[in-house]
DNA sequence: ACAAACAACTTGTATATACAAGATGGTAAA
DNA sequence: TTTACCATCTTGTATATACAAGTTGTTTGT
């Protein structure tokens, strides 16, 4: 036998998906709900409060309990560690350093770290590899105030995300996507040619105690596509 | 002053983050943790409940709580509507609708829409403006089994997303970028050089009955980025 | 040595109650 | 008419209690 609550849950949404409470319809209170069912009010609050976390319901004090706009847009897509992402092809994934050192922030790297122009930051340049081919050139400045270590790492098993989340475990990131042209160092770097398109992501990861490192992930178009993954909710 | 469940949690989520309990660490009790705040212990179960939602601890019934793994990577990136997006910039948005006609479903088509090869499709073509400059050419097919009046909207009000998203509520989405060089036409239409990097998204959306479109969304690289936007959890 | 039973602990569900706090509408006073 | 107050509804927080149900280790009986 189901859970009390579990009951009451199913026939709020019910009542939504069926058509008879439109968005914004206001539900019935939890004293009423408790009375239908025969329950107590902190069992009729379960089943309001959990769809509210579901995002069926939305509620406010002293007003009521109300059917939730459907998420319309607000899609999501997947952005993922490089690494995983071609051993899940079943490629074999290598990874080249470039520049490992300590440079002063310039003013994007400044802001996008939260710290003073020209203070000093870590610098780490990479290329990684899919087989034998350059999938992604990774330009990364790093807190030292948060990672003292940084350049001390060699990053020849772990990736500086693999390193970076096990340091400081991300809370949060914030991603851009372009597309831009490759100039002569890229192309070269990348073995395409001068002006091809190439994806680029910007990204920034936080943790608890501030922001991490603020990276630019550039991916070869021809051979690159982003993401591809699943959106709202069930 | 803040409610007492908060204290609990702040309480919890220090210890874990000072790294005084690792991770798969037990964590205290319902019982010890009413009797360690003097509360009863529905206030600590509330506090432990929320900080499993939040995928902080793990429980499991009879065992007790623990540490749950830190979440690494499974970063979301939002993608949006373009008119929400242009209007949100405080920008005029504005369609011109190039095609919309009934189409033979290719090979692609097919596959991405779950029907036949060769059967009717809805197919649309529109370039977004945002002001003067077109920021997106969106091409889309639609399966006219679920939205059989596809094609006698006129799209001046409102855009093909809007206009599906009202008449069968996506349930689910899928989403690939790609960058890619501009050939003739496409410059043509974005006004843009030709071999112009683009940004290019592929998204195919569902409903609770099928899928029901498949688009093709590209924008010029200079002119455009891509979502930005937060991830994790707090 | 083995297995069954049990005790002690855990989380899960449910009830009854109390008061705090936000929102709303009506009523009475200015 | 406008303002102030109040009753009443809502959700939010907190407590005390009870029993169900899963897990683990110990004890007991064979």
């Amino acid at each position: 036998m189901a859970a009390k609550f579990i009951d009451i849950k199913q026939h709020l949404v019910a009542q939504i998906e069926q058509g008879h409470w439109p968005e914004h319809h206001r539900v019935p209170s939890e004293n009423r709900l408790a009375a239908q069912f025969n329950c107590s009010r902190m069992t009729a609050r379960r089943a309001l409060t959990e769809l509210v976390e579901q995002g069926v319901l939305v509620r406010s004090q002293g007003r009521g309990t109300f059917v939730a706009q459907l998420k319309s847009q607000g899609s999501m897509l997947n952005i993922r560690n490089i690494a995983d992402e071609v051993r899940e092809r079943g490629h074999q994934h290598q990874m080249e350093l470039l520049r490992l050192e300590v440079v002063a922030a310039n003013t994007e790297v400044a802001i996008a770290l939260g710290i003073k122009e020209g203070e000093s930051v870590g610098f780490s340049s990479l290329l990684h590899f899919e087989e034998a081919l350059p999938v992604q050139l990774e330009h990364r400045y790093v807190n030292l105030q948060l990672v003292p270590d940084y350049l001390q790492q060699t990053f020849e098993r772990h990736t500086p995300h693999e390193y970076l989340s096990q340091q400081a475990p991300l809370t949060e990131a914030h991603h851009e996507v372009e597309a831009i042209a490759a100039d002569d160092a890229l192309a070269a770097q990348l073995q395409i040619a001068q002006g091809a398109p190439c994806l680029r992501i910007v990204r920034r990861t936080w943790s608890r105690s501030g922001t991490v490192s603020f990276a630019r992930l550039t991916h070869p178009g021809s051979r690159y596509r982003l993401g591809g993954h699943l959106i709202m909710e069930k």
